[in-house]
DNA sequence: TTTAGGG
DNA sequence: CCCTAAA
């Protein structure tokens, strides 16, 4: 997967009197397409974008062989998304645009937050304010250089997509510009400052809910060459207009953190299109308002793009079509079959699938490529004090957080999800039939998020540190809501990339109330519609469940479990789980069960058989005997009461 | 829900 | 760790 290392925003003059007054319905949660709401979806997605597309990181290609189950396709997407090391670094308003000599970016991208950027308040909303579309777009203002970077043998797709570009382009003019002028915009403060980010009174709402756009609708075209040099870009597009837009990453602007990719006619901006819908919601609390990042696109760019373009495609219908409610939509990503020969892999292979995917004789790869992925929805509580940078951080650190924890990636096959994960991706037609772009990958917030450590699990390693910011992060899933325990979610988990939270100001610390202080918290998103509240595991997608990560026992664990079944015997799992395991929530009782039934085995084994951590004998000795002794009981009781029953009987 | 045991 | 029959 690669995605862009910074992602530009340009800020246009909204103009108010041309934005439709959507229609306000209570439930409030999708809103009709080209509603007042659109727009702003941009700098969320993108918010988000960035941040994860750095956590993704350079995932490029993948070399599955045929016979790979879905499963194992998910546990590899997941594998790659969590073994990247690199730092997530969050730009929305990238340096990168900013020329040396302004000033920094998060100086002038707070008048605007401050202003209109946060939008909503999760928990009371008693009336809300629409604040105008911040639009920003970066447009391509090459189109014609790309073809040659493509096989021939696609120039014709290509060139009729172009005119489809064309012709939609023109459609949505009005709001188009170059990206020279965005970027102009961005960097002068006053220029946003100056604008007028007042609602008109139209679009005041006492509405008590808030209308939230729909999933942005994707529209896509990708080109995978299977030559990374030659690689081309997607596009995606949102439902609110079909604008159309390329881009293209100058290396100077791409590279970051050791992130090299090149562009011909490195002179040119990056394009790129995409809006965002910000709306301000008067809240209870004063001083404090949430951020509402409805789910996006990321883009990403090759590792060496050389040209980028944009072409069309009428993808998303079929996501949206069999999509629930609530669902997130699929994203996009590529496939191109590959025939590969015996032993052949492909040089983009990841280790993990060089090592992962042997490749039998004759069997077919198909080379799968991530062109993105969209974020669940995240709402992001933090005082309006806060600084761009603030929020960078504040969203990395959630984003991180999901990423180690909250997210599973879903896989789906022209639009259907597929739920079996038991299915090869030859079963199923991933294979050298399948149709271009008809994969999805998508990253969906799994239930077992619940599951995310508490402070007080004394077995936690000392990696578990509180968060130093004070936000309430909301997110919501992609098929189902799921909720966390308000202080589940307090504590993070220090990337071992070193990835640190930002100090925030002690003003700030100081105007924070103390509950707030420590808390990360992820709370439920509200959700309007009861009907859509269903438990993730009596849902017909309980095949999705994502398996809980592997957490091995420790040592001092181990000696726990033992201590407690050489008091309490081995039929009282419930009674142990509670006198030595009961503030260790990821502990069940079944996996106390579990590990003594494995610590039994390992006890009985030689030495040289066992893996993992090592046991210290001492334990396993007393593994062994307390085993022999309660079963030993065992078996007395039932001598000693199977008379009874039969003298009753 | 908890136990017990196979997968 | 998961799944689930059985209690």
């Amino acid at each position: 997967m690669v995605f862009p290392k910074r992602i530009y925003y340009g800020f246009k003059d909204f103009q108010p009197s041309s934005l439709p007054k959507g229609s306000r319905s209570s439930r409030g949660r999708r809103a009709a397409p080209g509603n007042i709401d659109r727009g702003n979806d941009m700098f969320a997605f993108n918010l988000l974008a960035t941040v994860a597309g750095n956590l993704l990181n350079d995932k490029e290609t993948q070399d599955q062989p045929s016979n790979l189950t879905a499963k194992e396709m998910k546990s590899i997407v997941k594998h790659e998304l969590q073994n990247d090391n690199e730092l997530p670094k969050f730009e929305p308003c990238d340096q990168g645009s900013c020329d040396e000599g302004k000033p920094n970016c998060e100086t002038l991208c707070k008048p605007f937050i401050s202003q209109g950027f946060v939008m909503k308040d999760c928990s009371e909303a008693s009336s809300s304010v629409v604040v105008p579309p911040v639009v920003a777009k970066l447009e391509a203002n090459e189109k014609s250089s790309y073809e040659s970077t493509v096989d021939t043998g696609k120039i014709d797709k290509q060139a009729s997509l172009s005119a489809e570009r064309e012709k939609d382009g023109d459609a949505g003019s009005g709001n188009r510009f170059r990206s020279d002028e965005i970027i102009t915009n961005l960097l002068c403060a006053e220029d946003i400052q100056d604008l007028d980010l007042k609602p008109p009174p139209n679009l005041v709402s006492s509405d008590s809910s808030v209308e939230l756009p729909p999933y942005q609708k994707q529209n896509y075209t990708g080109f995978d060459t299977s030559i990374p040099n030659r690689r081309v870009d997607v596009k995606f597009s949102n439902r609110y207009n079909d604008q159309n837009s390329s881009r293209c990453y100058p290396s100077d602007i791409i590279n970051s953190n050791g992130f090299k990719s090149q562009c011909i006619g490195g002179d040119r901006k990056i394009k790129k299109s995409s809006e965002a819908v910000f709306r301000k919601v008067k809240t209870s609390r004063q001083n404090e308002t949430k951020c509402m990042f409805r789910s996006g696109q990321m883009y990403y760019a090759g590792q060496k793009i050389q040209k980028s373009s944009f072409k069309r495609r009428k993808f998303f219908e079929r996501f949206t079509s069999a999509s629930h409610q609530g669902e997130m939509k699929s994203d996009m990503f590529s496939m191109s079959p590959e025939k590969s020969l015996k032993g052949e892999t492909s040089s983009s292979a990841t280790a993990l699938n060089a090592q992962t995917l042997k490749l039998k004789p004759d069997e077919h790869n198909v080379k799968c490529s991530i062109k993105s992925f969209m974020v669940p929805e995240v709402i992001i509580n933090m005082p309006d004090s806060a600084t761009i940078g603030e929020l960078k951080r504040r969203t990395e650190d959630a984003l991180t957080n999901l990423l180690h924890y909250g997210l599973q990636v879903g896989i789906a096959l022209q639009g259907k999800k597929i739920s079996d994960d038991s299915k090869t991706l030859h079963q199923i037609g991933i294979t050298d039939t399948a149709k271009f772009g008809s994969l999805g990958f998508s990253l969906e917030v799994n239930s077992d998020y619940q599951h995310c450590p508490q402070p007080s699990d004394a077995s936690e390693p000392v990696s578990w540190f509180p968060v130093s910011v004070p936000s309430d992060i909301c997110m919501k899933g992609t098929q189902e809501d799921f909720t966390c325990q308000p202080d589940a979610a307090r504590i993070i988990k220090k990337p071992k990339t070193g990835f640190d939270l930002f100090p925030l100001a002690k003003t700030e610390m100081q105007d924070t109330s103390k509950e707030d202080v420590n808390a990360l918290a992820v709370v439920p998103v509200l959700n309007s519609d009861p009907l859509s509240v269903i438990p993730l595991r009596k849902s017909k997608r309980s095949e999705l469940v994502q398996r809980r990560i592997r957490r091995p026992f420790s040592v001092s664990e181990v000696e726990a479990l033992v201590h407690a079944v050489e008091k309490l015997g081995t039929g009282r799992w419930r009674d142990v789980k509670i006198r030595a395991f009961d503030n260790a929530k990821h502990r069940t009782y079944v996996d106390l069960k579990d590990k003594w039934k494995t610590l039994v085995h390992t006890a009985r084994i030689s030495p040289q058989q066992r893996r993992g951590e090592p046991v210290p004998q001492e334990l396993l000795d007393r593994v062994l005997s307390a085993h022999a002794y309660w079963s030993q009981q065992q078996a007395r009781s039932q001598i000693k009461h199977e008379p009874e029953q039969h003298i009753l009987a």
